[in-house]
DNA sequence: TTAATCATGTAACACGTTACATGATTGC
DNA sequence: GCAATCATGTAACGTGTTACATGATTAA
């Protein structure tokens, strides 16, 4: 269910075509949640007919014609309720399914040498999206004004984006972490 | 495919009926990848069709009939390719999909207080979680040898067991460590 | 001149979840 | 007597991915 809620959030803060919505999940919401394009525009379909959005047809010359969905009463409230019941989001947030981790299982079937490759690669890639996460954050406070509207305090939207960054941050750092003591471990092993 | 691949890496190890392989899942590979019963039944389906296993119809009196799945050559060979390219999985480790950020993200719309009780919540259930895998942990040595032949050493299964779920600990704790800077930035704010 | 931007979708497929169905045996 | 274990699935639905289609304008 959380495309929806992505977008109702989204969509309570400005009404917005399903090309722009797409474009602000990819640059904000695409660090935790991601969706394709297709996707994007099935999901304001089945919004539509919950009731949850009403959209526009606005004709254009010079461009395409473009569709503006709004969110209605009942969207909101369906935001509110989505507020309220935080309970399977923290438990689905506790459930790890990763096929890297998998492989990891089965590493015993293979060379020490594959597992090692394997695990250097994986640091690696972490390395790579701290980094990327990190230059993110110093840009986070003048991005964040793109995105939402000027009724809320800029400062208050501004902590809680910089938390999500925060999380990745921490999150890449633990995976770099763990893999340092696992090659460790597999190079003593191999001594 | 990474459902395929770990039923076809347990197979490896011994053929095993359907029922057989759901267990198994469940206590060993569910911490990073977890499978409904009915989904694994159609699976085999289509990985027998692929030529992936075969299967053997067991009559019993006693019990209700079953039916044994064995890897093929076939399936051997497509265990071995699935090693030999891990980067896609190592790219997916690296998205990060949780409803709970969006929740963050968006938290700049509640209050303060709704804030704050959804982080504590979080902090709680990582340290269940941490502290159910620590238990995992513990046991690990003696459980390892209930779901893998004798042909492989015992001591390198177990290392490669054990490292999966160390990740989980490092993971579990670096989510705790996260939520409590988020919560004393939140405090500090409020004050 | 070629790529990017604007702007919308459809169709088919793959993977995951939920609900339902059957029915004997064994342990508390 | 009731729950758990053994053992198999089907059907429908929900969500995510891939491939395809269209076509004008604008900047490098």
């Amino acid at each position: 269910m959380s495309l929806k809620h992505g977008l109702l959030g989204l969509l309570n803060y400005k009404s917005l075509t399903g090309y722009e919505l797409d474009k602000t999940f990819r640059s904000s919401l695409s660090f935790f949640w991601q969706a394709k394009t297709s996707q994007i525009y099935r999901e304001l379909d089945a919004m539509e007919e919950k009731g949850w959005l009403n959209s526009q047809r606005i004709m254009q010359t010079e461009k395409p014609n473009k569709r503006v969905y709004t969110i209605t009463h009942s969207g909101k409230e369906e935001l509110a309720n989505w507020f309220s019941l935080p309970d399977s989001d923290i438990a689905d947030a506790m459930r790890v399914k990763s096929a890297f981790l998998m492989r990891i299982f089965f590493a015993g079937e293979t060379t020490t040498q594959q597992a090692l490759a394997l695990l250097r690669s994986y640091r690696e890639k972490c390395m790579e999206s701290k980094n990327a996460l990190s230059l993110a954050h110093v840009s986070a406070s003048s991005y964040a004004e793109t995105i939402t509207p000027e009724t809320i305090t800029a400062e208050k939207r501004v902590t809680f984006w910089k938390l999500s960054i925060l999380y990745g941050e921490s999150y890449y750092a633990s995976g770099i972490a763990w893999a340092d003591q696992a090659i460790a471990l597999l190079e003593e092993e191999n001594e």
